[in-house]
DNA sequence: CTAACTGCAAAGACTTTGCTTATCA
DNA sequence: TGATAAGCAAAGTCTTTGCAGTTAG
């Protein structure tokens, strides 16, 4: 689905709820519809500050909040890392690698991804449990070349 | 591998490193090692509390971070909860069903995670990035039952 | 108009740190 | 016996909540 069809679905969801489409919301959707990346809530709210300068950490989460209990966006963490990362659902599914140590993360391209992983087969896994699949994720966690070298050292 | 294996390499890994076998951190590693689940940090504070009712969780902590940096646990996160859960590594690897409404977390049986994922296909995937493999996750999100039912309102 | 939203500040929840006393090797 | 760990309390992060003022529909 493209970005703006994206865009469209999700403002027709708020409306469906009687819940209003503001600016900083729609700033913080169009971030989430087109960017690649797993940002925080810290991530997004500088982002969205260069358009409005006086949004809030709080109105972020709050909007987060919404979006999650919609099913549009997906809070992951990663590592230890003390903070969560939000997926809009434009990035396709890939897996990640994690240094347990330091906790570097890589990603790892997707071509390989479609073989190994059987969506179809994942989907039937959900639905025998009663759940409806939205996204998956699959993480490796091992140890990344630097941390390996200084492993050696025991 | 078997409980009491594991713990032997462990307590020898502590060894090695010139770190201290207290009763705190053993007590800590046999839950970890026997225990199957995913616990908290809290979790394992009060099952250890039953054998020494004067242990702090920071202790707890500041022994989860030794384990972590040695590669013997693994932190994770589900949903939107709030606190990690640690893993000891002697629960087979199986995917997660979490709903992303109300956070219920359901484990997949394994037999079929088996075909579904093909181990020596996921290492090699890590080792050409140059990490060494220690654990992965499998986690498909999506709306449990009972929020199906609920989202039909809409 | 008015119910919902924003933004600030204050409160919460989990985790980490500092420091003194205790203890493993 | 000396460096490491325990236990307490205090400080840190990230996230949520409460509330007065603002705004979308």
């Amino acid at each position: 689905m493209n970005t703006n069809d994206r865009l469209e679905q999700i403002i027709e969801k708020f409306r469906a709820r009687e819940y209003r489409m503001t600016p900083q919301r729609m700033a913080l959707l169009e971030i989430l519809c087109t960017s690649t990346e797993h940002l925080s809530a810290a991530e997004l709210y500088e982002r969205i500050r260069a358009q409005f300068p006086t949004t809030s950490l709080a109105t972020v989460y709050k909007t987060l909040a919404v979006l999650k209990e919609m099913g549009e966006v997906l809070e992951i963490s990663f590592g230890s890392d003390n903070d969560s990362h939000y997926d809009g659902y434009n990035v396709m599914p890939h897996p990640h690698l994690i240094c347990v140590r330091c906790n570097k993360i890589v990603d790892v391209e997707t071509t390989a991804t479609q073989t190994l992983i059987e969506l179809e087969h994942v989907k039937a896994i959900a639905e025998r449990a009663g759940y409806k699949m939205i996204n998956h994720r699959f993480d490796i966690y091992g140890l990344c070349p630097a941390c390996q070298a200084q492993e050696e050292n025991y």
